[in-house]
Formats: structure tokens, C-alpha cells, sequence
DNA sequence: CGCTCTAGCTGAATCGATTCAGGGGGAAGC
DNA sequence: GCTTCCCCCTGAATCGATTCAGCTAGAGCG
């Protein structure tokens, strides 16, 4: 088994299976113009020598390099609380893998080198697509990107990008069922929500579930409830202070995502207010924290993973140059009840 | 601004700044033997056009792809705890991208996988060099990798690879000082240790540390002391369990890493044992989570960025033919003294 | 027997960038 | 005025795989 490691071109093989160049390459292709034992005569010295087609080569005559792109955007950091990224990526390596893909990584610190990565994938051809994770709801690369009919999928609903293919958790409803449960579950009616960056289509889209749950029971969304974070620790404490500073009474508390959620109940604590005894929480992305914290925070998770590996299989799509069913894929998002939400301590 | 995506070649850009192919190939590589207005000419030309060279025909001639792959077994999962994964990939990443590298990623599953996809990077020349962030002490692949003079760099300790270049936190001093400072700080004598699966140098390394630091102070090692765990939060448990069957008494634990440090703690807690008041605990990797469980992790810390462009650099030198100064990087880890181990609650 | 047809193979062109070998022309030197 | 240099440029070959177009030999048919 012992296998010499070394270059080895298709001009090798051919001479060893005693056959021109022209036909090992149709018979690896399994070309039907090619005879049985030919095929099998190139298959057992393609093996033998270990060959592995270069791929620079293939790349140049085929025009498919057999490689996506995933540009995560620096900024994206915060949306995509780490262990997010991690099964979002893992979703999308997988799938690449099991079509003899590479995955090419790239990731953006700055607006620029964000728009150069794209021009050297796209134009230098280093990827047949790119998946793309940005946070912003308008990317003026992306806008760009998406014009060009170079195969992107977008990770995140892209609204404003048009006839764009994205591929996204369902954060409307993720907001609505956080705050339904609130409301049905425990009958509070004054639900604060700390949002996210409303740059972000994501913490549009959570808000707008909020505001569709409170409409559904009847009640009047109130701008004094809503405050604007940034996804960080400390603006959830900030957005309890705000909260206070307004005067607003409120009984609950949803926050945007599980960070924020936690800097909120800091607050919360530092002014005598305990969760949920006093106000009740509920954070969002199910970060494995919230399962450790006390009390356990009730979350709103999604599967990154499986939104990796469906952007994958839209961008193979786009790639084979079939257009998707339909431009964008939502993907389920369920509410985690753990007891930050007031709920009983689930019998361990 | 508006920048006209479309695939151009240098033909494109010699035949608008009117000199031939190989000129505008030359003027791009600032070869001296070309003029500087044919240079300026040239660069005008591609600008306007927006050129990209095409990766595949550069790689085909030069014999460099530009690009580096990282191969992360997927049975590193629970070595490289998701966030640490994350700021590895973050280091290797911005270096490759400070010299106009591609990173290319690839997740293994299994042994197959793992052999095929250094098949494809290397023979296939996909990448120019490859990172392996490997657990196992003694893989067949890495082995025979190492052995083939491609450029590969190991994260990890990696002893039983001859002449391997490896970059690693060093795991066995930050053992030892886990373990010391719970020997002199705390003055306690009796410290249990549940390591990681002893297949992996990590965990081998954090071992003999422990040890170590024991015999400093002149302490030998109790094997009854030693319990084997997987990383996993059960077998942190377990290993709690397994030390009250020995009957062997102690006074403080130091677990390989965090998740097992909070699966002891719940064991602890669950046959009426406090921490920090009857057991100190010490746990390893400094997750996120050590900051906020009750009572706050002390933990062994390094930066996990920081070996990621090490490594990166370390793959660099290779790939340009030159044979790091040592084989072996150590990078520093460093205790994080929070409240598991007895010592006093900072004030916030 | 001669013609056509086809299965199966091969030479040559091609992709885009790089590089070798060499050519043209002006300046310097005798 | 002629040679020698050197500077700057260019045609052609090259990397490895794919593919078009065409060739050969044997089969089939009248």
C-alpha cells in the first residue's frame, strides 16, 4: 500500500497503458468512443501510478476550477456567534466534499479587501461560486457581485439584492415564536425587544416577528420598547439602561441575540431586578453559554449547518447553470424553553 | 467606479497598451528589462480593464497555485473547542491572505478522506503546501506526508513525525502551571487529573506537566490520581465517578479542558461536593463559557490566532524552499486565575 | 470485389500566463 | 563609417489536460 508520492502527468499514464494521451484522458472521462479494455488497461495504470490529474491544468482547458468560495465578512463576526460559524462552514465543506469540491476561505477585513477577493475569485477564476456570509443589508459589492451572473449564494436574506439566491434561518419567525411564547405561555403583555444592528437584514427580520406577534395579539408595537444593540454584551446592559431611562415599564425582555440577552440580565441584576422573577428573557442563536448560564436562557436555534449545506447545493445550482426553484430557501427556527422565559426548571 | 466584471486576459490588456503578450506579462512582474513607460502603459491597461490574471494559466506555467490548504480532522472537534477552531482558522487565514494566498479548507471524516484529500492538494498541486491540524499522536497519513517533502506544517506537538515542522501551544507547561498554582497558591498536596485521550500528544503533553509540577514539589504521581477522559463533558463526569469508586481522596482537580472541568463540577455538585469549597478545580482552552459559569472557570489560556499565523508563516518558509530554523514553535500559555480554584472573586 | 460505414484511436490545437532565445535599433567606441 | 553593446521588445515554446477533426482498419452490404 506503500504508494510512491510523486508527480505524475496523464502523458505517464498513457505511455504506461501503451495508448496515446488523447485517449487516457477520454477513458478517465469514460468517454463511450473508448473501448472496455482500454478504459481498463488506463484505469490500472492511472492507479498503479497514483496519478491525480493536475489540477491547473484541468482548469485551464475545462474553465471549471472545481473550487467555491466562502467570503465571510469580518463585521460578521457578531452575527454569527462563533460556533455558528463553525457548523455553517462544516455545512458547506461537507457538501463540497461530497462533489469533489474545494472550498476556498476568505476572510474580509475591510471593504476593500472584501471587493478584491470577489475580483480575484470571480475574474481569476479561482472559485465557480461564491458563497457569501454578509451581515449588511446593502452591500454595494455584493449589489455588484450579484449583476455579474457570476454563480453567488448569499447567506442571510438578501432582499435588496435582486434576483439574488439566498439562503437563510427564518428569523421573522424565529421572533415571532419568542415573542408569542412570552405572550401565550406567560401572559405578559409589555415585551421589550433589543434588536440588532438594523443595518443587518437578520435583526430586521427578528424585529419584524416581534412586531408581527404583539400585532397577532392584538397589541400595539410601542417604539419606547424597542432598542437598537449591536450584538455585543454591553449593549444589551446599555439597552437596559435605556429601557429605564425612558421609564418604560416593561415585563419582558427579547433580545436579538444570546449576548445581548446576557448583558441584559447584568443590568437587570446590578439594579435589584432578577430573571426571570421580575422581568422575563429570552435570547436568540441557542449559543451553548445559554445552556450553562443561570438561570438557563431560553433561545430561539436554528441549524447553521444545514443552512451551509443547502447554500452549498443552490450555489452547484447556480453553478451547473440551473436557476433554483426559487431564490430564496428559509430554514426552520424553533424556540429552546429553558427557564430564563420563567418556564419551569425542566426536571433534570 | 462602476467596474465592468468581465473575464479579460493579459491579451487584452497588451493589445490596449499596444505592446505584445509577453511584455504586458513582464511589465506585470516588474521585470527590469522593460521599460518604465511600457510598464506604466501596461499597468494603466489592466486597471481599466479591471484584469485579473487567470489562476489556472499562472499556476499551469509557474508551477505555484498560490494557494495552502488546511486539513482539519474532523475527530479534532473536541481538541480544537469550536471557538479555538475558529481563531485558528482567523490566523492562518490573514497571513495567507497578507501574501496573496489562498486557503483552501477541507474537513476529513475518516482516515480515507483524510488520505485522499492530501492526495488531491498535493498531487493534484491544489495548494502549495498544507496545514494539518491533527489530534492523533501517530497518523499514518501525517507520516507519510512528512516523508514525501511537501510542504506541510503540523498544529499540535508532533514527535513521532521525523524532522516534522510543528506549531503548538505548549501544552505541558501550561500543565504545569495549572497544576502549580494550585499546589503553591492553594497549598493543596492531593491534585486528581483527568486527562484528554492520551492518543493525543496534547493531551499527553498537559499529563506531563501535571506531573511535573508534582515532582517540584517533590509530589509523586499517583497513577490512582490519573483518570482518562475524551474532552467530552460525560467523561468529565465519569471521571469523577471513576476517582469516588478508587476511593482516593483530593482536594482539587485539574481536567485536561473546560467542558470536562464542567462535566466534573456537575458530578461534584451531584454527590454534594462544593467548588471551590470542598474541590478546586482547574480546567484547560479557556472557552467563553469559563467566564461565566458560577463559580468562573480558571482556566489555562493561549492564542490560538496566534498559532494559526504562525503556522502560516512557518508553511511560507517551506514553500519557499527554506527549512524553518526549528522545527518546533512553542507558543506561550498562560493561566487565567478566575474562581473554581479557590482564590478570591475579583472585584468587578 | 469494391464501396460505405463505423468503432476506436490519434495528432494537433487550445486554454492563459510565463519564459527562453533572439531580433531591431540606437548609442558608444575605434 | 563600421563594429560592438546594450536596451527594449517580441515570436514561439511551454506547462497539463481536454477536445476537435481526421485517420485507419475491419465489418457489412450489394
Amino acid at each position: 500500500m506503500e504508494q510512491l508520492v510523486g508527480r505524475c502527468t496523464l502523458k505517464d499514464v498513457a505511455h504506461l497503458a501503451g495508448v496515446s494521451v488523447t485517449s487516457a484522458s477520454m477513458a478517465l472521462a469514460d468517454n463511450p468512443r473508448v473501448s472496455a479494455v482500454t478504459k481498463e488497461a488506463v484505469r490500472v495504470a492511472a492507479t498503479k501510478l497514483g496519478y491525480v490529474p493536475h489540477s491547473a491544468g484541468r482548469a485551464l482547458r475545462s474553465r471549471r476550477v472545481s473550487a467555491i468560495a466562502v467570503v465571510l465578512p469580518h463585521s460578521s463576526q457578531h452575527v454569527f456567534s462563533h460556533p455558528t460559524l463553525t457548523a455553517l462552514l462544516d455545512g458547506i465543506v461537507s457538501v463540497a466534499a461530497d462533489n469533489d469540491l474545494s472550498t476556498i476561505l476568505s476572510t474580509s477585513r475591510t471593504e476593500e479587501d472584501e471587493a478584491s477577493a470577489y475580483g480575484r475569485f470571480m475574474n481569476g477564476r479561482e472559485a465557480d461560486g461564491v458563497i457569501v456570509a454578509s451581515a449588511a443589508v446593502a452591500d454595494a459589492n455584493i449589489i455588484g457581485l450579484a449583476r455579474s451572473g457570476y454563480p453567488i449564494v448569499i447567506v442571510g436574506r438578501a432582499p435588496h439584492v435582486a434576483r439574488a439566491t439566498a439562503v437563510s434561518l427564518d428569523d421573522c419567525h424565529g421572533g415571532e415564536v419568542a415573542t408569542r411564547h412570552l405572550l401565550k405561555a406567560h401572559g405578559v403583555r409589555r415585551i421589550a425587544h433589543i434588536s440588532g444592528p438594523l443595518g443587518h437584514q437578520s435583526a430586521q427580520d427578528k424585529l419584524t416577528g416581534y412586531r408581527n406577534a404583539l400585532m397577532a395579539s392584538a397589541i400595539a408595537p410601542e417604539p419606547t420598547l424597542e432598542v437598537e444593540g449591536d450584538y455585543s454584551d454591553e449593549s444589551g446592559s446599555r439597552a437596559v439602561d435605556e429601557l429605564v431611562r425612558r421609564g418604560t415599564s416593561f415585563q419582558a425582555i427579547f433580545a436579538a441575540n444570546d449576548q445581548m440577552a446576557l448583558g441584559a440580565r447584568e443590568a437587570l441584576q446590578a439594579i435589584g431586578l432578577s430573571v426571570p422573577g421580575d422581568v422575563l428573557l429570552v435570547g436568540y442563536d441557542d449559543i451553548p453559554l445559554a445552556r450553562y448560564v443561570e438561570p438557563a436562557l431560553t433561545s430561539v436555534q436554528g441549524d447553521m449547518a444545514e443552512v451551509g449545506s443547502a447554500a452549498a447545493l443552490r450555489l452547484l445550482e447556480l453553478i451547473g447553470g440551473r436557476q433554483p426553484d426559487q431564490p430564496v430557501t428559509l430554514l426552520p427556527t424553533e424556540l429552546v424553553v429553558r427557564n430564563s422565559c420563567g418556564c419551569a426548571r425542566p426536571l433534570a
